[in-house]
RNA sequence: GGGCCCAUAGCUCAGCUUGGUUAGAGCGCUUCCCUGAUAAGGAAGAGGUCGAUGGUUCAAGUCCAUCUGGGCCCA
């Protein structure tokens, strides 16, 4: 009775049945419902609430297009750094996030209503095309709610920022009514890029999407000079102008020179020619020709300045443009490429437009919106700007003024949805000046950390170093409008909500949908002059409601401005290394535009992911892969995995379903078969935590070594993630993985059969360690195990492994850790001494013997598990002095010698291989170093046994393997009593063999029966009967003639000439 | 044209901060071994001018310069 209660008492903490194999796949469903059903996440948020906050900001996702294989990525970061500081003792707000507005979403739907521009929209009407962007958007954020859970993402959706929500909107109002009353937010006509086809101009980071390369004719055309003296000395002359947009020539108004650049007039076939001297043999060539004829002369020189106002006919009479067509000067001009002439057209260019200005030169835009030329220009009235180039070129080679035409190769600017080419076009735009703060966003940048530095400096900080205003308008329609109101005196009237808007104009709008148009129709009289004010039609930069979420995601500052103090700045942001100019950069301009502090304190910036090929994932090659399918594949689990820790987050990586599935049979399964193993052997014992084992300094030195290294590990991983170094902490926890299975467990499986509880207690707890080190990487897997092994067994502990603490440093033991690596290392050679013997490890040996420094002074016990691993029955120090056994051989360490002796290095190396081995290592042993006379050298030469790497041989007979000065010698007599001894374990491998073959459970008791006509089986198993039986859970080994009963082994592998039947008791 | 990153085994990638004379891992291939965790594990072999050239140094995969090729970003 007694018995059975406390039989019941064991079982009721007992692990659960863990199978040696595992669907993933399944097991991640299993845990997705569990964390549902018991409300894990919330409950995470809930018991951290209170502690200090480390703060991460989302940046949010654009709800356009399906999510593909690149989100995991991003979010496989942004979810391991919060889980992580979680179990670190912090409380990490998850807030998600969406980006609703913008281009991306516009296209879309135009593409879905089959429109092919603005005035389909206006026709189909603004408030219609609106609310289908609205849809669109909610469509497509369900697409990443499955992906974000399906991948085990832990973010709130619930309490997701929408950037279309009326009160993030007005957020992103108050924070640009902030902007204008510094007077850093105003309207300028300037040059920028417009894509014709949206009918809206671009920022310079969306501009940084949508380079291709294209091919464009470039040519050099000829501008006959009309006034000035040297028309009096040169009839023909010509300026010569280059330019690889010839459909700007319609409009050419000036002509641009360097004032201090040197130019000359340049004679060639009887046609006289200004150009920049530096650019005459790239556009002449070599003065002399091949037969030594003059091919051009310089006639004279000048600088630039001198051309100031010389006239000239420019290349095209199609549009009225007064008062212009003469030489002006310019310093942005270079005499790198072309001529040094540079045409001028100031409606297309933002440096033309600025030295055209200094000239007082009128403005000429003869392109309507849509990029066509007006329908009254002639030659090219109506055609689409680029595609232009032909028509003109062709009509300057008839009329004579085109001197030369090459195509050119460059990247040029494209819109980055629609992929039109853009063109620079002057038009009136909003523009935060962020030049005006440029020395702010430096000294924040300073501040931030990035991962990698690199980016710091380069990518990044060339950006800011080159910083140019916002351009904030879009001529568009699904967007956060500009809150500008403007009167017909032309006073401005900013608002930052809708109640202050309601106010003006005398409405309860609150409720009111902040979007186009019906904001539009709302207007009131001017504070100012009391005319009627209405709002200035453009939409704003998607990018800029991006950067503004730290704020308006909590709706600040109407709403939560104490939650909002909290969080600001974030801790952590990450993305992919296209958001350096994108988001991480939206984010600090506006937070230190508002806040005068940049948004953020660690940047983790994430290379791209490539197919297996090394291509760019995309639609139109058919190399996407599908995110959903591929984590059902593989698990979420491995591709976290490889995301987190498979080569350098911080460059391009492919990937592809090898490294995948390697990670799975690597990492996950073998850790799943130790887990399994602990169960298997723990419920047979049966033993579990609470019946308790021997502290751990008593516990055999396998044990205190693994616990070592399983702390060890978690201190390592810890400080990894600290730095958000992932791939280390992954390949820490891989090697460990290793370890545990590969050494660990395989020296004390035998342990684990007799159901030691220090063997037991020890890898329970060290696979606790590493599951919650591996947590924050692999939430499914680890959840799992902790529901099976961890949960079951210690009821104290947190219902799920994401609610532990981080395992706290202890046991480390950095001595023993040492002492293990050689007794590995040892191991290595004897197993590599062992196979070159071609004598089976099964088969024992009577003795080896080593030389490794330290093997001395390792502890017998560990010393005794390198002999059991290699069968060695003793292993001796292999002694030196017997030098009729042992052959030395000797290399200079030369980080030793080196680091003394400096340049005289090779002199003392060469000193010390002509030396005696045996003599030289005999007087060090003794004296601890010798003094050598050098030639070369002035002072003695001290030399101690550190200055060499010494390897120790023995001399015949044995089979010898050794490594970087460590030698293992193998004694290779096989002794009759070593050859019976080889045979018991084949036969003890037989009979497990047939154990499991027959079915048996491993606790089976079983009775055997045998017959054999070897005498040496038959000694065998006189001598080692006993020990067999042992083994397999024999309770009788009965010698038969003929027949024998049960299941039955004929052994042909292994040479044992016998039958054996095997029964169950 | 400028900036940044990358180039190491057939493939995917470590190592480079802090230079040390035998450059590693995984996958794949060949042979062998071990096995009551077994869709594992171990040993050996084949496979490398560490992109090229030059420099610094006693010593360079590692530091410096130049170049070539690839990628990203900018003009």
């Amino acid at each position: 009775m007694a018995d059975y209660v406390l039989l019941r008492e064991k079982c009721v903490n007992m692990y659960k049945v863990v199978p040696p194999t595992v669907n993933l796949r399944d097991l991640e469903h299993e845990i997705l419902d569990l964390w549902e059903s018991e409300g894990t996440f919330a409950a995470s948020m809930q018991a951290s609430t209170g502690r200090p906050a480390w703060t991460f900001y989302e940046g949010p996702p654009t709800a356009n297009g399906a999510p593909g294989t690149h989100h995991i990525e991003a979010r496989a970061f942004k979810d391991i750094f919060p889980r992580y500081r979680t179990m670190k003792g912090y409380h990490v707000v998850r807030q998600a996030g969406w980006d609703c507005h913008g281009l991306p979403v516009e296209l879309a739907v135009e593409k879905e209503l089959g429109f092919s521009g603005k005035k389909d929209i206006e026709n189909y009407g603004i408030a219609e095309f609106n609310e289908k962007c609205r849809e669109s958007v909610v469509r497509h954020v369900d697409a990443f709610t499955d992906l974000t859970t399906r991948m085990g993402y832990w973010v709130d959706m619930e309490s997701a920022y929408w950037t279309m929500d009326s009160q993030y909107i007005q957020s992103v109002w108050w924070s640009l009514k902030q902007i204008f009353n510094a007077g850093l937010l105003v309207q300028d006509h300037r040059v920028s890029p417009y894509c014709p086809r949206c009918g809206t101009g671009l920022s310079d980071h969306e501009l940084a999407q949508g380079y291709e390369d294209v091919l464009d004719p470039s040519v050099y055309v000829r501008f006959p000079v009309t006034s000035g003296s040297l028309v009096s000395k040169y009839s023909n002359l010509s300026l010569l102008v280059w330019t690889t947009t010839p459909w700007t020539l319609v409009s050419n108004t000036a002509v641009a020179v360097k004032p201090n650049a040197i130019y000359c007039v340049v004679e060639s076939e009887s046609e006289y020619f200004v150009v920049a001297q530096d650019l005459v043999e790239n556009l002449f060539g070599e003065p002399t020709g091949e037969k030594g004829e003059t091919r051009y002369r310089i006639l004279e020189s000048f600088p630039g300045t001198e051309l100031e106002r010389v006239t000239y006919q420019r290349p095209f009479e199609l549009i009225d443009i007064p008062d212009s067509h003469f030489v002006i000067l310019a310093d942005y001009v270079t005499t790198g490429d072309g001529t040094g002439l540079v045409h001028q057209a100031p409606a297309f260019g933002a440096d033309d437009l600025v030295s055209c200005r200094a000239y007082g030169l009128p403005v000429v835009n003869p392109i309507a919106p849509d990029g066509t030329f007006l329908a009254e220009t002639p030659i090219v009235g109506g055609q689409f700007f680029k595609k232009a180039d032909t028509a003109l070129t062709d009509d300057l080679r008839k009329r004579g003024l085109l001197f030369r035409e090459e195509p050119y190769e460059h990247s040029y600017p494209h819109c980055w949805r629609c992929h039109t080419p853009l063109i620079y076009y002057a038009q009136p735009s909003w523009y935060i000046k962020t030049t005006d703060i440029k020395d702010r966003l430096m000294a924040e940048n300073e501040k931030t950390n990035w991962y990698p530095d690199t980016i710091q400096w380069g990518r990044y900080g060339d950006w800011l170093t080159n910083n140019v205003d916002w351009a904030l308008s879009r001529n568009r329609y699904w967007g956060t409008p500009l809150p500008i109101w403007r009167c017909e005196n032309e006073h401005l009237t900013v608002i930052e909500s809708l109640t202050e808007l309601g106010k003006l104009a005398g409405q309860e709008i609150t409720e009111l949908d902040p979007h186009r148009p019906f904001i539009d129709d709302i207007t009131f009289n001017c504070p100012e002059c009391k005319s009627t004010a209405t709002r200035v039609p453009e939409v704003i930069d998607c990018w800029y409601d991006s950067g503004a979420m730290p704020f308006a995601a909590q709706w600040y500052p109407q709403k939560n401005s104490k939650a909002f103090t909290t969080q600001y700045p974030a801790d952590f942001v990450c993305e992919a290394i296209d958001q350096t100019r994108g988001w991480f950069y939206t984010l600090m301009a506006i937070g230190t535009l508002v806040f005068d502090k940049s948004s953020y304190k660690n940047v983790v910036c994430l290379g791209h992911i490539l197919d297996e090929d090394g291509r760019k994932m995309s639609k139109h090659l058919g190399n996407v892969l599908e995110p959903i399918p591929l984590m059902d594949q593989h698990g979420a689990d491995a591709v976290r995995w490889f995301m987190l820790a498979s080569g350098s987050p911080w460059q391009s990586r492919r990937v592809g379903h090898t490294a995948i599935a390697d990670i799975v049979r690597k990492n996950l399964l073998t850790y799943w078969n130790t887990v399994s193993f602990l169960s298997l052997y723990a419920r047979s014992a049966p033993w579990s935590p609470a019946d308790g084992a021997p502290p751990a300094d008593q516990r055999p030195i396998m044990d205190r070594w693994l616990l070592a290294q399983a702390h060890s590990l978690s201190a390592e991983v810890d400080r990894a993630l600290e730095n958000f170094d992932t791939q280390l902490g992954g390949r820490l926890i891989t090697e460990f993985i290793d370890n545990l299975s590969n050494w660990y467990v395989r020296r004390t499986r035998r342990r684990f059969w007799d159901g030691d509880p220090a063997a037991l207690a020890s890898l329970h707890e060290a696979l606790q360690v590493v599951t919650l080190c591996m947590a924050p990487y692999t939430p499914f897997i680890t959840e799992r195990v902790w529901q099976d092994l961890f949960r079951e067994t210690q009821p104290e502990l947190p219902p799920s492994v994401h609610l532990a603490s981080w395992p706290s440093e202890s046991a480390v033991d950095l001595e023993l850790q040492e002492q293990m690596e050689l007794a590995r290392r040892v191991t290595e050679l004897g197993r590599s001494a062992r196979a070159a013997s071609s004598v089976k490890t099964r088969q024992p040996l009577g003795r080896a013997l080593i030389s490794a420094p330290g093997w001395d002074s390792l502890p017998a016990e560990l010393i005794a598990e390198v002999a059991e691993e290699l069968n060695v029955r003793e292993l001796l120090t292999l002694d030196v002095s017997d030098s009729a056994l042992v052959n030395i051989s000797l290399k200079p360490n030369f980080r030793s010698l080196g680091a003394r002796f400096g340049k005289q290095t090779p002199l003392v190396a060469a000193h010390i291989a002509g030396q005696d081995p045996v003599g030289l290592v005999n007087t060090l042993r003794e004296k601890g170093n010798v003094m050598y006379s050098i030639d070369g050298i002035d002072a003695m030469a001290q030399i101690e046994l550190s200055d060499l790497v010494i390897t120790e041989t023995p001399i015949e007979g044995w089979a010898v393997a050794s490594d970087g000065g460590e030698s293992f010698a193998l004694d290779l007599e096989i002794t009759h009593d070593l050859a019976l001894a080889g045979m018991a374990r084949d036969i003890v491998r037989a009979l497990q063999e047939g154990r499991k073959n027959a079915g048996f459970q491993i606790s089976d008791r079983i009775n055997v029966t045998w017959s054999s006509e070897s005498r040496d089986v038959v000694e065998t198993m006189r001598v080692h009967g006993s020990e067999i039986a042992g083994e397999i859970l024999a309770l009788g080994l009965t010698q038969v003639n003929g027949e024998v009963s049960g299941f039955s082994i004929l052994d042909t592998d292994s040479d044992i000439e016998a039958t054996f039947g095997l029964q169950k008791t």
